[in-house]
DNA sequence: AAGTGGTCTAGACCACACT
DNA sequence: GTGTGGTCTAGACCACTTA
């Protein structure tokens, strides 16, 4: 079968309300259960993803209404785990390569460090301008052979996230020496370097992430 | 009444599963609900919301297991607005006044800078080490004369959240002079300024937070 | 009085895992 | 075949707000 009623009603009403301004009232939990001929229980699932991820939010008693769009739900920092790029987005990779674990990395992963993991080094940019490089450390053994070469899906790990759950560690640090010309800041400028960890469903870790964030081009920006 | 069914339900969940180890089933949907002579859906509720606070994960067609503790979800870092503290932390209120405010504590509290609000520096510690320095800026309107005498109540920021949401700016600077000695750090320092603004479900903000964190005492983590 | 979201019931069918 | 979570129905009562 296609997907759940639910789903469509959830999209339906993202549909109705992308355009909506501010605190506009929805249409009713009765009246859209009537609309799609569907339980009232139905509509309130899909109303309650809504709510849960900040598109819309509820008045008891009064009715349910646009959320500020400004303070949507924002998870995660990282540019590989955020929504699909739009064209202002782009990046290079400067680096790709399977070896074996360094020790530092092995711990992140949980594996030994004669385990074989592939490292790629990504520069991305918004507007032709340098935001952040990541090192990105996945497990070799985790990644089939065609997925191997084929590099946009190595670097799609939104899929991975759904399943799983993502820790973030801020840590302030100077920028270091080697990527001051690609994120083209001065020496000794200070940065937030992201370590994200995706774990999988049962806790075990699945890539492993290293963000240095050129601080004039992008602010991390968290929403809950 | 008391309190809803699935919140009971909940709780009960809660302490049974508090010293279960990761990956432990819990009693299936329809068990649960014949245990409290409940319907599937009530069962559900309360499952759901500890699922969506990271204390459960579902497989689909196996069950329902406790997940990982070490990947709750933990959305904010501002001392602030954490869970109740437990005693290893404690805190200094270094500052306290009520003064007009300066132009860009007015644009962050979307008021004019001849509104009066309340100023909070205090200075918290865990395990009487020096974890971070927050500011606390509070719309001097929206307290009343009981709450401005009861200074952990004023500090007590978490009610705010449930009804509203938070937005953190992740900063990287050099470590303010100024709080060099508070925070025991050395001169020159990169450290971690976390701007948070608590907005209200209408989206007008409520408190604005700056916090300066002691990068050696406190690694800001956050999981989703 | 009418309408809203919050809670709750007692069923149902499905796809999928395990044995 | 049995058990699980995922989805869905067609009602119900409550507390509350608004007119």
């Amino acid at each position: 079968m296609g997907a759940p009623k639910y789903q469509k009603i959830k999209q339906d009403l993202m549909e109705e309300i992308k355009d909506a301004s501010v605190n506009t009232p929805i249409a009713s939990e009765r009246e859209l259960a009537g609309r799609y001929n569907a339980s009232r229980m139905t509509v309130r699932n899909a109303i309650n993803e809504l709510v849960e991820e900040g598109v819309l939010y509820r008045d008891k008693n009064k009715g349910t209404f646009v959320a500020d769009q400004r303070l949507m739900k924002k998870n995660t920092s990282a540019e590989t785990l955020n929504k699909p790029m739009d064209d202002t987005y782009d990046y290079n990779v400067i680096y790709f390569s399977s070896c074996f674990c360094d020790e530092k990395i092995a711990a992140c992963l949980e594996i030994e460090s004669e385990d074989w993991m592939i490292r790629i080094v990504r520069l991305n940019r918004k507007n032709g301008k340098p935001v952040s490089v990541e090192e990105i450390y996945l497990i070799q053994s985790l990644i089939n052979d065609n997925d191997y070469n084929n590099l946009n899906k190595l670097l799609d790990l939104k899929g991975y996230i759904d399943e799983g759950s993502v820790t973030q560690k801020f840590l302030p640090i100077i920028v270091p020496v080697k990527y001051i010309n690609l994120l083209h800041v001065k020496l000794n400028t200070p940065i937030i370097m992201v370590e994200s960890t995706i774990v999988s469903k049962s806790g075990s870790p699945v890539v492993y992430i290293r963000e240095f964030n050129n601080p004039t081009e992008k602010i991390i920006e968290i929403t809950t």
